[in-house]
DNA sequence: AGTACATATAGACATTCATCAATACATTTA
DNA sequence: TAAATGTATTGATGAATGTCTATATGTACT
């Protein structure tokens, strides 16, 4: 799979803000919905939902709704296919694993 | 070589900006000075010193001084650091390669 | 000394952005 | 239908940030 660079910078910034970043750290262990993911940090819920989308509009977030439930769900290609293309951009090996089975 | 959250932090942040990311990566290919870089970009060189500033606070830059000029080059160890504690945190397998020599 | 060149800093400005309270929308349940 | 619950949107606000011009600092050369 492979990014273009617009796709690639929005992932960057979607990294780029730790608050989030822990957000997605958490989605990497379990798929959440909104709720759940509010109870686990100290922002207001629009915050999250906020930032749940910013990660869904990088294309690393998948999101599934489930009757007033929205489950968000990492996508595992796609940050793998990030890190192949930052390794890349950096002159590093391009060797990388396939994500983990969850 | 292991890297605390803050200084992976900043590296996000480093390299969420598409400018500075173009810098870092011209910088990869080869280590250069200031006015180097700035002849390659459309900003002024003001701006293309305060990137480098940016990338050598969070620690991916080296800076060189070398009578009036100013060299910078890539901490390619850093950079593998970072691509390895990313990929830990978004679950992905963490074989990363050595740096390539230049 | 004085000029030219390389780089950094200071200050200003516009834009982006993380965050919140309030509210709207949607869905489930009593 | 009404109340409760989950999520998204709106609008506001303060902070961070990318960029510029102007200037300072530092170094080399004549």
């Amino acid at each position: 799979m492979k990014l273009a660079t617009e796709e690639f910078d929005r992932i960057s910034k979607a990294l780029a803000d730790p608050q989030r970043r822990e957000i997605l750290q958490k989605l990497v262990a379990r798929r959440m919905n909104c709720s759940d993911v509010h109870a686990m940090f100290n922002v207001s819920q629009p915050t999250v939902s906020h930032h749940l989308k910013e990660l869904a509009i990088a294309g690393i977030l998948d999101k599934e709704k489930q009757g007033q439930f929205c489950f968000y769900q990492v996508k595992a290609e796609v940050l793998s296919a990030y890190v192949t293309e930052l390794q890349r951009r950096l002159g590093l090996g391009t060797i990388t694993v396939a994500p983990r089975m969850k």
